[in-house]
DNA sequence: CGTTACTTTTAGCCATGGCAAAATTTTAAC
DNA sequence: GTTAAAATTTTGCCATGGCTAAAAGTAACG
């Protein structure tokens, strides 16, 4: 045989399939069961389009569906939507670091080139990089093989008061709140201390690197640490 | 007005729009009038399918096209094309000195990327090439706002004999041909010496970097000289 | 356990950008 | 000028990936 049958069906896959297995499997990570409104909400597409492709993914043979029921990405579908997310997460790093883009731009940069990168652009990012493991955001970067660093750190809203911890991810993915959140040094690497908590889920007042700031509870939730070195 | 109609129209290309438009510039470059089917066969497509896209371009208000006649580009359609050429070479400028790809590797990638390139992503990529003014292929880059220089050198057939030429340009553009002429050092800036011609358009002997080479005919005719300084 | 609210699928539509085959126009040859 | 060849357009088709509205299934509540 000429090519090996994952490469016959990756031929074929368009940025649309792409896209929709990278929301399966970031869905799926976040441990809730991936229903079709909430991968046609992430998406931004109505929940017919949704099932429409969800049904031609399964005839592809990139996820396991039945009718009203869980949408769960099998082998070969995970494997492509890791591809797609190592693109995305090289990318982000890539432009951050090389090119100089703020890390609230290369999210919308990335979310369209990682459809049309070589084999040969990838691995000449990887190089230039240096097999780096995880992106601006702190999200990790698959491997080409396929496996991906688990997740790391806890909820900044749940750390202990007066201990130093060092910033390991952000999830934040809205670039006006990314910027803010760069406004205050809070970046991966950052050295954190929670100072003092609000009650009623109030603001936290926090130090960045020495500098005292305030934190929202919201953000604070989606800002992971882990106990300074 | 919210945005302009330049910006109006931009906003609707698709990736099929742009690569009609840049193909019809480089045809009408090439100086011979731009038909439907020379327009067809550059891109790979069937006749009518050109004349579908060709008719939708004119309602665009980016060509001026009657039936039969011949494909002109207005100032619309060409500031669009002299755009999307601008990112091509910039990007085949880069991969190339940056990410190390080599000059018959660029034009693919960057035929798929130039179409998904923010106006962040453009400038940043000028920034760092230091706002360059030809491709790895010698072809000169648009400025942003729509100017490009014009063709310079002539035909290595035509040469002088025993004259120091300096390559400015090749136009060769399939990919396995451009990793030959790589091999005998044929690269933009390369010093090139016409020591012998052969009669009936028989193969050159040249020296290039001070090494003798013998070039086919009709890959001398593809590659242009300009004097040593 | 039946009714209601919510989710999901189905049905039918649309725009895009391809194609092949047939019809038409232009061009070139006589 | 007529005719044959070549180029171009028209016609009708297809796949893709959206959408809305209507139908159907699932789940939750009283
Ligand atoms: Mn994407
Ligand atoms: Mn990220
Ligand atoms: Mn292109
Ligand atoms: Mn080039």
């Amino acid at each position: 045989m000429a090519k090996s049958n994952a490469a016959l069906i990756k031929s074929r896959l368009s940025a649309a399939h792409e896209d929709y297995l990278k929301a399966i499997y970031i869905l799926g990570a976040q441990g809730a069961p991936v229903t079709n409104s909430a991968l046609a909400e992430f998406l931004g597409v109505s929940p017919a389009s949704a099932t429409n492709m969800v049904k031609k993914l399964d005839e592809l043979g990139l996820v396991e569906y039945e009718k009203y029921r869980e949408i769960l990405l099998n082998d070969s579908g995970r494997r492509v939507a890791l591809e797609v997310l190592r693109h995305h997460r090289l990318l982000e790093l890539y432009l951050h670091e090389q090119l100089n883009l703020t890390w609230d731009q290369v999210h919308d940069e990335a979310e369209r080139l990682e459809h049309v990168m070589s084999d040969v652009l990838e691995d000449a990012i990887t190089a230039a990089l240096g097999d780096p493991t995880h992106d601006p955001h702190g999200d990790p970067i698959p491997t080409k093989d396929g496996r991906i660093a688990p997740v790391e750190g806890m909820p900044l809203s749940q750390a202990e008061p007066r201990q130093a911890y060092r910033l390991v991810r952000v999830l934040v993915q809205d670039a006006k709140r990314l910027t803010y959140l760069g406004s205050m040094g809070l970046y991966p690497n950052a050295t954190v201390i929670l100072s003092k908590r609000s009650p009623f889920d109030g603001p936290l007042l926090i130090e960045v690197n020495d500098e005292p700031q305030a934190l929202d509870y919201r953000l604070a939730r989606q800002i992971l640490v882990a106990p300074a070195a």
